[in-house]
DNA sequence: ACAATTGTTCAATGAATTTTGAACTAAAGG
DNA sequence: CCTTTAGTTCAAAATTCATTGAACAATTGT
């Protein structure tokens, strides 16, 4: 099974960079650029907002072209559209994620992380 | 007199991509970006929308850093704040602006410009 | 002084967005 | 079959955003 998505085509810059313009939906975005490759189902989010509010935060990036969502079993796994978004927009993705990662004042997936001791 | 900017550093990286993701002031800024050094008042963007609401989009994007109005008389002189867009979020602005230029559904000021015959 | 030009502010309205909780679906595991 | 897991849908509430018209302020030109 197969959720909407718009063709590479059908990405709308506004709209994509409206839906970036949330801070949660920025770190989600970084979080999928820094595991790039590697799908990653929604629980990974739970720490940004509500488990209702993810799936409309979601739902938001996909509809925008910004994320793919394929779903296995129960699970959804989500992957950034990197190539489809880099043919369209080039260098705003890269440029938008390197802005991210000076910005402190950012949600961050996974912050409150036990970090190994050196 | 001189109105209310953010620092450079105050330029928060959501905010601008929320105030760009609207189509009006996507275009406002295509624009001052193609006259780049050359300070625009307000009027050359009449074409976009009415002069109550242009002024509403022209605080917005003042307010998020991405243009700064000097008061000269009774004119506002509107220019880009390129230098602190790309200071702090390098290469963003072009290619925001590049894929911009791709898209012909996006409004343009001066769509409606008599065009001189070849 | 008067009128025109340039642009703002204000209050109102309608529309879209974000957030929440409760109820729900569908697959997976025991 | 029953329960857990993963995530959605729905309606409601709260907030924010975009747009409009009327009134206003300040400068400029006559």
């Amino acid at each position: 099974m197969t959720l909407p998505h718009p063709t590479a085509e059908q990405i709308s810059l506004p709209n994509v960079l409206a839906v970036l313009g949330d801070p949660t939906r920025l770190a989600i975005v970084r979080y999928l650029a820094s595991k790039e490759g590697v799908p990653l189902n929604c629980s990974q989010f739970l720490d940004l907002c509500s488990k209702t509010n993810l799936s409309y935060h979601l739902a938001k990036l996909r509809e925008a072209g910004v994320t793919r969502t394929e779903v296995v079993g129960t699970s959804r796994l989500i992957t950034l559209r990197r190539d489809d978004l880099d043919r369209r927009f080039p260098g705003l993705l890269d440029s938008v994620i390197a802005a991210a990662a000076d910005d402190a004042a950012l949600p961050v997936v996974g912050a409150h992380e036990i970090k190994i001791q050196a």
